[in-house]
This record gives structure tokens, C-alpha cells and sequence, in this order.
DNA sequence: TCTCGTGTACTTATATACTGATACAATCAT
DNA sequence: ATGATTGTATCAGTATATAAGTACACGAGA
């Protein structure tokens, strides 16, 4: 599959958000096999560290299982995936209403903003 | 005036956001004189190149101006202000929303929780 | 037992971001 | 004029992040 690498950002973190998003959408399902280190390597003509290192926070916030020698699994635990999603969303909105907040906005304004954004993709048949 | 300084977070955007909330916030009003470079390195035990790092952007935003050796002024034209207030703000939704997209939120979730958390932040007599 | 596929550790190369030291240029005020 | 103060340009050093090359360790399965 290819994916869209942004040279801006670190390859390692865009596979990473890659793996989550397909963790969190259920492409990859609690309990299934998630491709070994060199398949992705390959797959996206990287280094097999780099896929590596893409897994680290995923392992530490247990979304995946590591077997030494079998590969690597997405965790059978639902609640995990669902807390991390929503420590992930939390985290989001926090560093969103601080930026605002930095620059002024009220939290009226931002309801509103969002609302009236939300409203305008709507009529316009996105996704907000 | 002390500065929170992040060490994971370079110094000259630090200061570009300090000098920008004092611009929006208008404790730096239209007109008005902005300390030299090299005040602003002192004040901050700084090199006076790293507070000249912290003027590109704003210079680029026309948020001030130059003027080549009696210092920088913040402009004076309102309209400028207000623009580029509601440009960062709107970079800001922009990739909030893009970020809640990619983990799976719809439109309603986004509102729903942001709701949510300035209903529990007004209670607490927060600012949200 | 032996091989193959798995994750991992170690090392290195490279780029670039950050900060600072120093010197230069322009103009305002005395 | 001339000196002080402004912004700016150039160069260098340093640290850190990124990515890859290579070799190792472990265990499942034929």
C-alpha cells in the first residue's frame, strides 16, 4: 500500500501513526498478526530499525505485543485500544485549547469557530 | 520578566510566540516601539541572533516592521493584526480536526467533547 | 538437529537545526 | 563629524535526530 511520506516528518513517526490509525480503524484487529519488521521495511524500502522504532511507543502503551521470535501481535485488551485513542483525542484537544487560548480566543469562540466550520464541510459533503 | 523556558522547544520560537502574544494581546500596541534585539538578548541571556531568529516570521507576516537602525515598530495597521490572528487560529483547527479525523472522530464527537471539557473547565472556574 | 524467520543491539554516517562569536552597515542624535 | 545604537551578515561549533549497515540471539517448525 503506499503511503503518502511527508519529508518533513520523521519516516519512523508517519509509520507509526500509519500502524496506529490502522490499529484504531480495525484493519488490524485485537489479536491479529501485524506484518514483521522487514515485510514493512520492504513493503516501504526502509531500514527494518526504522520500521522498529516506529513500534516502540506502540509497545509501550501496549497497544502491541512483542514475541521474541513469532512477531507481533495488536493486543486482545479493547480497553486498551479504546484508552489509548482517547488518552490520544485528550491530548489533542489540550494542546488545541492551549494554542487558542494562547492567542486569545475565548472558549466561546472556539465552539463557535468549530460549529461554523463543521457546518460549512458538512454542506459541502465532508467529513468536518 | 522571567520566560518559560521548554528545552524542548528552541528558544527562538519561544520568543516568537512571547512576541506574538504581546502583539494580540496588545501589550505591544499598533504603532508602538519593540524593544532592540539586543535588549531583548540581554533580558533573556540570549544571543542577539537568536531574538533576530524569533523577527523573521513575524516580519515575513508583516506583523512589524523595520526600520533599518532606530529598531522595529508593530504595525500599524489593524487589519494586519486581526488577519494574521485568525490565520493561526484557523492552521490551528485545521490540523486539530485532521489529527481527530485520522483517529476515527466524527464532526460530533470533536464538538461533543470540547463541549464536554469547557462545561467541566467553567465549573472549575477555569478559562477553558 | 538445523534452518529459517523473528526481533534486537551496536555502530556509523549524515544532515541539519540551533546557538553563538564576531564583524559589518546604516542612520539617528549630539 | 562623530559616536552610539540599530539591524544584519558570515562563519563556526555543537548537539541531536534520523536512518541505515551489520551482526547477533532466540525460538518455532520441518
Amino acid at each position: 500500500m503506499p503511503w503518502d511520506f511527508n519529508s518533513s516528518i520523521p519516516i519512523y513517526l508517519q509509520i507509526e501513526s500509519m500502524i496506529k490509525a490502522r490499529i484504531f480503524s480495525g484493519e488490524y484487529p485485537p489479536g491479529s498478526h501485524i506484518p514483521s519488521v522487514r515485510e514493512i521495511a520492504q513493503e516501504l524500502a526502509v531500514n527494518p530499525n526504522t520500521v522498529q522504532k516506529a513500534f516502540k511507543d506502540l509497545e509501550d502503551s501496549k497497544l502491541i505485543l512483542t514475541m521474541r521470535t513469532s512477531g507481533r501481535l495488536v493486543t486482545e485488551d479493547i480497553r486498551t485500544i479504546t484508552q489509548a485513542r482517547q488518552k490520544d483525542a485528550d491530548g489533542s484537544v489540550k494542546s488545541f485549547l492551549s494554542e487558542m487560548g494562547k492567542m486569545g480566543f475565548s472558549p466561546e469562540d472556539v465552539l463557535a469557530a468549530l460549529k461554523a466550520i463543521c457546518e460549512e464541510r458538512r454542506e459541502s459533503g465532508g467529513v468536518c
